[in-house]
DNA sequence: TGGATGCTACGGCCGCGCCCGAAGCATTCC
DNA sequence: GGAATGCTTCGGGCGCGGCCGTAGCATCCA
């Protein structure tokens, strides 16, 4: 059957430790070049270039020519949500029964505390904010779905966040998307939401990008900010 | 970083042809022996017995061992779900611009009619099932999310589907999962409520499931059911 | 108790695909 | 114009990992 090779072909195109790193590294939803994707896998110009055109030529990637410089991102959403869900998988082993202590790293530390996700935030922040919002009957959440209360609407739009209005049949509510967390496996805000509340901390100054990495760093002014809207555990 | 690593390695064990076929047979639910699952993926008991030992090891699969056979199954949900949007993408590409037409063989007609995903129906039946479902106000849907109206939640229950009761925070509604369709390339219905549905249907023996396929056959009987409760362009 | 059958462990073969260096094209800067 | 930078294409080397046959261990049926 001609659809199983092409599963195989798509998860055996991620399954590259180089090819993976690219991914992962593409995976706080920016665009990167062709020479700072090569370094991030730990290959040369020539690897990366034909990893890259594979990844492309498969649909996962998109390419924006700019001057000299070819800018690669994640082609779509649908395919951010892929790669996560194998994450989820994958740090779901990790953590299982047999297997060492996970590596505890300074890096790693910061990426458990905050980090993007695609589009969105993760990590113990993301978590509590998400747990907050179900404690004030804001935001209902299951392991199936999630969404905004006509309540927690008003909420994020009274401190400041652009959301657009519910659309079609769902009036009154506002999906967005449960996303298993895979540091702290519980799960956190993703989706349409999710990705204005990212932007929201970005735009405010709450958080800060840090260099050569998909950790994010909170500002003092975010902590502040943060822990009035969404309680002081953060 | 050692995460990518496990990423990496994830992906790489779905990537690889015979297991790829053996994830793909174990979509439809079932726990299937060892033999069989060689014999799917077309390679000799000593091959299986080998990848069906690494995808154990690594929490994809469950084994419950039953007398001289060994029984294998997707370890839980969220692997299936994993699978499910790692052939989204991959169908994605296939109906892609460059490619050249899907392969349209007797069995493929089948298979886009009506199959299994892991534990909900799938297919033409099945974005049909939404649609009405979605026409009708009793269901709400979107990229994001899924939910069943309090209208939505009592019509299943009247026809006699078996449905867990709204718990937690989300009074009145009960979520569940939209999972993109890689036939029909539109959302069909996942989760709990998809689950529900597809135990009603083989229950109620509405559909039956083919040999040696994941596609299901629809019986008279369930022409008529269905085509009534939920609209006759089914 | 002997002989099926289902599954697993071991050894050796072989091929796919990853990797790099070098060379070639495009673009930008001086 | 020439030189530097970013990226791609080509060719060849080599290692990882899938495959099978055989042998060995469990379980079930006479």
């Amino acid at each position: 059957m001609t659809t199983i090779s092409a599963f195989a072909a798509t998860a055996a195109l991620v399954g590259e430790p180089a090819r993976a790193g690219m991914l992962a590294a593409l995976m706080d939803g920016r665009a990167l070049t062709a020479s700072e994707l090569a370094a991030v896998a730990g290959v040369t110009a020539a690897t990366a270039s034909g990893h890259l055109a594979q990844l492309t030529q498969a649909g996962m990637l998109a390419v924006e020519k700019q001057g000299r410089h070819r800018y690669h991102r994640l082609a779509s959403p649908q395919v951010a949500a892929m790669l996560e869900s194998l994450m989820a998988v994958a740090g779901g082993l990790e953590n299982g029964a047999a297997t060492r202590r996970p590596r505890v790293g300074p890096r790693d530390a910061a990426l458990r505390r905050a980090r993007t996700c695609y589009d969105h935030l993760a990590g113990e922040i993301a978590v509590g904010i998400a747990d907050s919002l179900v404690a004030s009957g804001r935001l209902d959440l299951s392991d199936d779905g999630a969404a905004l209360t006509p309540d927690g609407f008003a909420f994020l739009r009274g401190i400041g966040m652009t959301l657009d209005p519910p659309t079609g049949p769902a009036r009154g509510r506002i999906f967005c998307r449960p996303c298993l967390d895979w540091s702290e496996r519980r799960p956190h805000i993703a989706g349409a939401v999710g990705a204005a509340l990212c932007r929201w901390c970005l735009d405010g100054g709450w958080v800060r990008r840090m260099a050569g990495t998909r950790a994010l760093e909170v500002t003092p002014k975010g902590v502040q900010e943060l822990s009035r809207h969404f309680g002081r555990e953060l």
